[in-house]
DNA sequence: CCATAAAAGCAAAATTTTTGCGTTTGCGTA
DNA sequence: TACGCAAACGCAAAAATTTTGCTTTTATGG
C-alpha cells in the first residue's frame, strides 16, 4: 500500500481490516456514483470507520483512490503464454486495452496520476508494466526468439495506448494489432 | 476558457477581468506553494474576490486549475520554420520537451488530465497538438516533402515523450532527437 | 503475559464549501 | 444615449469538510 506514511510499521489485524473495509467502501461508491461526489466522510460512514482515520492514514482524497486505482491495477496473473513473442505480445495488449480503455480503466489511469504522493504510485504504475513485459521478453529468451527491449516496447506500444486513453482517442483492438505489428518488425523469430 | 458553465455568456468588462485577476493569482501562487496547498479561499484573496465566485465560476480546484494550465499549454506561436520537415520536427520536439518536461510542464499536463470536465479539456490539449503538427505537415506539402499523417506522430512521437512525462522517466532531448529520426524513416525527402 | 507505541475512535475547533439574496454591470434594444 | 434584462459578483449565514488534541484499543516484540 502506498499511505500518507510510507512505512507501514503495523501491517496485521485491525489495521489491514480497515484498509480492506475501506478499499472495498471506495470500490462499492464508484459503482453508484462519479468521482468527485465521493468524500472522506462518505467512505467512512460505508466503511464503518471515522473519517479522521482517512485524513490520518491517506492524508487526502487523491492519495486514497490513487491507492485504491493502484491495488486494481495491479494483475493477478502472469501473461498468458501462447507458445511465440509475437503471440504473448497480441494477448498482452488486447487485454491491456480491454482493461484500461474502459471508463473504470481510464478513471483509474488518471486516479495514479494524481496521488499527492505522484512518484511513489507513478514508479510503482511503471514497475507493474514493466515486470509484465519483463516476463513476456524473458519467456522469449528462453525459446530463442529475441526482441526489442522493455523500454522501446513502452514507448512504442504502452505509450501509444495509454495516451489514447488519458486523452479520450479510445484505442480499440485493432490498434494494439497494428502497433505489435509494428513492433514486430524489430523482432528476431525463433533459430535467426 | 473551460468553465463549469461550457456557455461564456459575458466575456467582456468586469467578467474578464476577474479572470485575469484569478489566473494570475493561481499562477502566482503556484510559484511559491504546492499544488495542494492551494484553495480557492486562498486564490480568492490573492485575486480579490470572494470565494462564492470562484465556486460559482469553476466548480472546483481541479477545474480552475485545468482552465490555468490549459492557457499556459496553449502555444503563443506556429512552429518555427527551418526549411525541412525533418528539422521543423526536431525543433518542435525539442521545444515540447523542454516546456513540458519541466517540473512546472509537468504539473500543467497531469492538471489538464483530472479537470472536473475532463473531456472538453482533453479533447483541446489534442486539439493544441493536432494544430501545430498540422501546421508543420502541410508547410512540408508546400515544399513537395511528404510524412506520415498526425496521428502517427500523436502515436509515435507525442505519446512517448507524454507518457515519459507523466510517469516520471524524463525524456531529454536526445530522446526526442531519437524519436523523430525513427520517425524520418517513414518520411518522403523533396522531390521524391 | 507485559510493556510499548501504532493506529483508531471521539469530539471540539478550524476551515472550506454551499446557498440565498441583494447589488453591480455587461449587453442587447430602442 | 438611455433603458431593461439577466449574468456575474459580493456578502453573510448555514452546511459540510478537514484538522487536531486527547483517549482508548490493540498489534507486536520481548
Amino acid at each position: 500500500m502506498i499511505a500518507k506514511d510510507p512505512v507501514q510499521s503495523r501491517p496485521g489485524g485491525r489495521s489491514s481490516r480497515v484498509q480492506a473495509s475501506v478499499h472495498q467502501a471506495v470500490r462499492k461508491l464508484l459503482e453508484r456514483m462519479p468521482r468527485e461526489e465521493l468524500t472522506f466522510p462518505l467512505i467512512a460512514t460505508q466503511a464503518g470507520v471515522t473519517p479522521s482515520t482517512l485524513y490520518r492514514r491517506w492524508g487526502d482524497l487523491p492519495q486514497l483512490l490513487a491507492d485504491v486505482a493502484l491495488e486494481r491495477i495491479r494483475p493477478i496473473a502472469e501473461p498468458a503464454d501462447t507458445g511465440s513473442l509475437h503471440g504473448d505480445l497480441q494477448a498482452w495488449t488486447e487485454q491491456y486495452i480491454e482493461e484500461m480503455g474502459s471508463p473504470l480503466g481510464r478513471t483509474l489511469l488518471r486516479d495514479t496520476l494524481v496521488a499527492t504522493q505522484e512518484d511513489q504510485v507513478t514508479c510503482a504504475c511503471v514497475d507493474i508494466i514493466r515486470d509484465q513485459l519483463g516476463i513476456v521478453l524473458s519467456r522469449a529468451g528462453t525459446r530463442g526468439e529475441s526482441g526489442p527491449d522493455v523500454d522501446t516496447m513502452l514507448d512504442q506500444l504502452v505509450a501509444p495506448i495509454v495516451y489514447r486513453i488519458l486523452y479520450g482517442l479510445q484505442p480499440d483492438v485493432a490498434f494494439g494489432r497494428k502497433l505489435v505489428e509494428q513492433l514486430a518488425e524489430h523482432l528476431t523469430p525463433k533459430q535467426a
